[in-house]
DNA sequence: TCTGGGGTCCTAGGACCC
DNA sequence: TCTGGGGTCCTAGGACCC
């Protein structure tokens, strides 16, 4: 059996040209949340030497002359195009493992011969159904995939697809490749590496098993068995449903007042709460965080997380908003100019069987009405929009209040884009419009 | 002026048990 | 005065990934 990556290339950059076709072959970048740094960038923009995760701020110091077209990040249309693309894949091989927004791992076990046929034929197929270029890499382990997919990437000649599949071809790409490029090696562990004298792929595979253990430690051993040859990534890892969910979101404007702060953190809780029941589960705590601005060291730096336990597992709206509110109400601190906050759930299971609590007083009929009230709340704004139906304590505070119709949430108002491209795909308003 | 968000797993150390 | 050996579970922090 051969596993197989197919990995969309500059994926948010792509998504965006998918709709701008004008914009082929020019310097493009996607920004994050608050137009904050540069989180994709087109290979025109990384051939201005445009580093990942620039601040947008500093971009004109690497593009004086204002060539590089810029947008906010656009997660809806992102997320939309990632499950066309990742249909395709599925409809071509054995079975797909999404790795992210933008990955997918999948294997093939067709014959050798036909496996590198359907394999190859995998990015002019997406590329003509979707409008999104990909790059796939085939190989005997999951490392080694994504070392045949940057080669596929790396290199033109490749179009878009590269097999590690002969112990020369093997042999070949282990010296090419520097270790800091392999996956599972990351910034700290290359010293550790480099102080040992292993430098390539290869130096590191020709090291002994006990070195390497004691070097890494287990993580390491695992990718250097990958690179082996040895199938050691678990699948299920890739798949399975989430052991945390978190919402969180840099503001702005930086927040001073308790009751700003407390419709945002409810929001994040409610958000959390609608991913935890899209997965089935149910969670035992709810954590809050909240931080000053790091950058800004003439102001008070403070920041702080509150774990709250639930007094029985739930997925209700209701109690994870309520223990939100509670956690976020011990650790705020008044005096502080307020630029991050979260939320966290942890603690995750099935939603059923659920553990009941032996001394909580369980009143039944109100966890059950919780929870058809969330199933409904869900329901609604599944087909209405998100945030159409929520709490009241998701709502900002308004002092005189006047009956003025508020249906943004706040957080969404404390949010720069101003960048953003519309929702071809998602929001008829925002369909794309032909002249003929 | 402006600096992202969401995950996973491992390790070390402490509390506790027999 | 002398104070073992082997476990489990939990947590915080670190490293990695996209």
């Amino acid at each position: 059996m051969l596993y197989g990556l197919m990995d969309c290339n500059n994926f948010f950059v792509s998504c965006e040209r998918v709709f701008r076709p004008d914009l082929e072959g020019k310097p493009v970048v996607v920004l994050s949340n608050n137009d904050g740094c540069i989180v994709s960038r087109s290979n025109e923009a990384k051939e201005m030497a445009i580093p990942m995760g620039l601040p947008f701020f500093q971009l004109r110091d690497h593009d004086p002359l204002g060539q590089v077209t810029a947008f906010s990040s656009n997660y809806v249309l992102y997320a939309d195009l990632s499950k066309r693309v990742m249909s395709v894949l599925a409809d071509m091989v054995c079975e797909t493992m999404p790795y992210s927004i933008d990955e997918c791992f999948f294997t093939l076990d067709a014959s050798h011969g036909k496996a590198y046929e359907i394999a190859s034929s995998i990015p002019a197929r997406v590329r003509k159904w979707t409008g999104i270029p990909v790059s796939v890499g085939l190989a005997p382990t999951k490392t080694l995939a994504k070392m045949a997919c940057r080669f596929a990437k790396k290199y033109k000649g490749y179009n878009n697809f590269c097999a590690i599949d002969s112990a020369e071809k093997l042999a070949k790409a282990l010296r090419l490749v520097k270790l800091e490029d392999v996956w599972g090696i990351g910034r700290r562990t290359i010293k550790t590496l480099n102080k040992a004298g292993l430098f390539t792929a290869a130096d590191f595979c020709n090291s002994s098993e006990g070195q390497v253990r004691k070097l890494l430690g287990i993580n390491g051993l695992r990718t250097w068995k990958e690179l082996r040859g040895e199938d050691s990534v678990k699948s299920d890892s890739v798949t399975d449903a989430k052991q945390s969910i978190c919402t969180s979101r840099s503001f702005a404007e930086m927040v001073t007042d308790v009751e700003d702060l407390r419709p945002m953190v409810a929001n994040f809780a409610s958000q959390c709460a609608s991913k935890l029941r899209a997965q089935g589960s149910v969670a035992n705590i709810v954590s809050v965080f909240v931080s000053s601005n790091a950058y800004r060291e003439d102001l008070q730096q403070y920041s702080n997380i509150c774990n709250v336990a639930l007094s029985e597992a739930s997925a209700s709206q209701i109690d994870i908003v309520r223990a939100a509110d509670r956690g976020l109400l011990s650790i705020f601190r008044k005096g502080v100019a307020y630029k991050k906050a979260g939320v966290i759930l942890s603690g995750i299971a099935p939603e059923a069987p659920r553990q009941l609590s032996l001394f909580a007083q369980t009143d039944f009929s109100q966890a059950e009405k919780k929870e058809r009230l969330s199933k409904l709340i869900d329901k609604i704004n599944g087909a209405k929009g998100m945030n159409k139906v929520h709490l009241a304590s998701q709502m900002p505070h308004i002092e005189n209040n006047d009956g003025k119709e508020e249906t943004t949430a706040i957080f969404l108002n404390n949010l720069r884009r101003d960048h953003i491209s519309p929702r071809y795909t998602t929001d008829w308003n925002d369909i794309i419009r032909v002249k003929s």
